[in-house]
This record gives C-alpha cells, structure tokens and sequence, in this order.
DNA sequence: CGGTATCTTGATTGGTATCAACTTAAGTGG
DNA sequence: CCACTTAAGTTGATACCAATCAAGATACCG
C-alpha cells in the first residue's frame, strides 16, 4: 500500500471516503466469472472495487485475450473512459466473487469538484502507470521463464498465502498464459520444470510457492 | 489530436497555454541523442516538449533496453514521478534536436491549484495510459511480423512523412528492435522482407511506407 | 585516413507455437 | 447416485521463428 502525497493516507482509504460520502453509492455483486465490462462498451459511471479480484483484459489483434492486470480491492476501474467520454478499451470480468461501489458518471463528476479527491486520483493514475509502464517492459522479456517467475511473485506479493501458504489467488493455466502472453501448454510444461526444480508445488489447483529467492534470480535473468 | 472533454481545446494547446501563463518557464534544449533524465533520478520538475522527439525506455532485468513510448512536442515528462515524489522509473533520451520547457515542482504544483489544468492533466493521463495498455498488448504478440508492421503504421501517424513521402523520424535499427522487443538482426532481416513484398523502401537512412494498407493486415495478423 | 559506430549477411541453436490425442475434474439431468 | 457432457488440464511429436554467434561491409567522425 502506498500512501497519498497530498493527504498523507492510503489511496484506497481516502478515495473510499470519499465515495462513501457521496450519496447515491450502489452496491453490486460479481459472481465469479461474471463480466463487470467489455471492451467497446459506455459506460454509465464507475466502479471502485470493496472486495475480490478481478482480471483487465484486452482482445489482441490475432484473437487471443491479453490480460493487462490482476487488480484487487481499492481498485478503479472505468474511471479512464468515463474521464475522456470514450467507450472501455478493456474488458474487465470478475475472477473471485466481487463486490464493487458503482458511482454513476454524474456523482463522480460531482466528486470530482474536490481539490483533493481530484489530487489523489493524479497519484493513483500515476502508480497506475508505473506499473504498467514495468508491464511492457516485462512483456518485452524474450524468455517465458523470466516471465513465469515474475508473475508467480506478482501474484504471491499482490495476494498472498492462504493459512496453508498457498498462493491465495486461484488461477487457471488459461489465465496465467493470457498473462504473460504464452500458451497453455508452454505454461504448463514451465510449471513443471519449476516444481522439479523445488521452486513450487502443485497440489491439483493449488500452488506454493517455495524458493520465492530463486524465482526472484530467475525473473532477473539469473541463472537457468 | 484529441480534445479535451472539458475546455474542448486540444491538450496540447492547452497545457501550453497553462504553463506560458505561469512564470518563471526555463527554455532548455537538448541535443540529439542527449539524455533529459535517467532512471532513478530525482527530478527538480517537469518537462513540456515543445518540438522534437525523445524516446522513453526503462532497462529491463536481462540488460536490454525496452523503449516504450516515442514522444513529440505537446508532451509532458517526469510528472509520474513529481506527483508520487518518487525517482523516475523511466529513461528519457532525445532522438532529434529537443527543445523543453521546464517548469520547477513548486510552479507545477502552483499550477496544479487550477482546477482547470488538473482536469486537463487527468484526461492526458487517462489517454496515455490507454497508448500505454495498447502496447502491453502488442508486446503480447506472438509473432514479430506484426509487431514491426505496427511499429511502422505507428510512426508514420505519429511523425508524418517530409516532402519525399519518407518517415520524419529517423530511427537507428536499434531503436527500432528495442521499441518492438527483438535483436537487431531480426529487425533488419524483417525489413527486408518487408521491402521485397513492396511494402516499404529502404534508402539509406530513410524509410518510406509504400502500403500501409496491407502493412495493417499485417499488423492485424491476417495473411503473411 | 584511421578508428569507431552502425548496418548487414550467414550458419546454427534453441525456445515456443502448433497440432493431436488423451486424462482428469466438474457440472447436469434423469 | 450414476451416466453423460463439457471444461480444464496434460503429454508428446513436430515445425518454425527468432536468438545467438561470428564475420564482414558501410557509413561517420575527428
């Protein structure tokens, strides 16, 4: 979590308040697997995601799904459209039960009239960016296995271990594909050669993360 | 050009505007292939292109360079970073003659009190983070064929043609492979093809688009 | 004019995609 | 609760694309 250089809180707390201030805030629920959106699509305000996990996603132009983020509670999501009157350019569905805040377009607007909420949203965008700026830079890799292991320590770090110290997040092999832009069957074989290697353990849909130091080398380039 | 969704001028006029009204404005130039800043570094304040081109490129884990945006005039650097008070995690460099504006942090902060150019800031913000999802993407893509093709269909839009119907922009085959993520080798292995097929013509140092029509099949992933 | 950066070409290796088949798990309705 | 259907996961064989290594050509600059 980082902290806002305006007001000194969290991102997510103030912008929280801030929605929660403002009336009307509807609550809606996401089953998993359900679509909050698609791409092409007008929306009518946005979402501020309270719970769950959801994966941002764009069509690639040969057909295969590109996912750009795994993005957890504290979350916007819609605000890039709403902000430029344009429709999505990405696609967003729910990948755990997700409960979001929808503000409609004309009470963030009304937000948006706050000096500060107006500030902190610069700071977000700004982490935002960050983090996809490192996505293209990641994307560029030449070898899957630097991007296999950043992704597994993406999502131990982002999500964390169960009581058990598996990874807490359930992805299938289809969705860790889309994200670092492989096959399934290459995902799956890479997998392999990581639990033989010690590194994890696959245990039916589970995984575990073992030598997280390891993988830190290899996503580097290290060794291998 | 876009425009903005709330002063309806074009940003870029704009921001301009913002940043002439707000004094001092220091005129820096910089020669081609000089470095405006690095990764990691402390910024003192932002920068406002007002003409030429500069790359952005971050170093990613194995060494190699990933450019991830060409920019031109109308662009502002360094404000993720100022915002955030954080160091740059990104490099810039120019590529042709460049000639900034800059604007120390407490003047930008000074501007960032016009609720005006705030929101102005956020729409630029919203569009190039959509620039920047669109490449994650095509870094996504399997194949280098169609990230070549984009590559030059992008610098055409972006940069124009002179007088001869040859790309503005000069780049080495070095930039070039680090913008698309691939060597050299296989940079001009690929335009060659691309010039025995008719789609473009390669003087020298120039470049020009002969089809950019079957150059966006290409890119879209159809034939080949 | 010599030295360095950039560009180019060839041969080889290796990583991933692709295709095809199969196994296992998860629903679903009778 | 079982038979059926579909989704997800797995494995092997093969082909192809791009990296790598090595050498040379060309352009550029002091």
């Amino acid at each position: 979590m980082f902290y806002c250089s305006f007001c000194q809180a969290s991102h997510t707390f103030c912008i929280q308040q801030q929605i929660n201030d403002h009336k009307p805030v509807i609550s809606l629920q996401f089953n998993e697997g359900e679509l909050i959106f698609d791409e092409e699509q007008q929306l009518r305000g946005i979402y501020f995601i309270k719970s769950g996990v959801c994966k941002i996603s764009k069509m690639s132009a040969n057909g295969k799904e590109q996912i750009i983020h795994f993005l957890g509670e504290g979350t916007l999501l819609g605000i890039r459209s709403i902000l430029n009157e344009e429709t999505t350019n990405l696609k967003a569905r729910a990948l755990t039960p997700v409960s979001v805040c929808f503000l409609s377009k004309k009470s963030f607007f009304e937000i948006l009239k706050d000096q500060n909420f107006i500030r902190q949203l610069l700071g977000t965008f700004a982490e935002y960016l960050k983090a996809t700026d490192d996505r293209i830079v990641i994307m560029g890799e030449n070898k899957m296995v630097q991007r296999l292991a950043h992704f597994l320590i993406k999502i131990h770090d982002d999500f964390g271990e169960d009581t058990l110290g598996n990874l807490k997040l359930y992805l299938k092999r289809e969705d860790m594909a889309s994200y670092i832009g492989v096959t399934i069957e290459s995902t799956i074989r890479m997998l392999k050669v990581f639990e033989r290697k010690g590194l994890i353990l696959i245990q039916g849909k589970t995984l575990k993360i073992l030598d997280i130091g390891e993988l830190k080398n290899i996503s580097k380039g290290f060794s291998f």
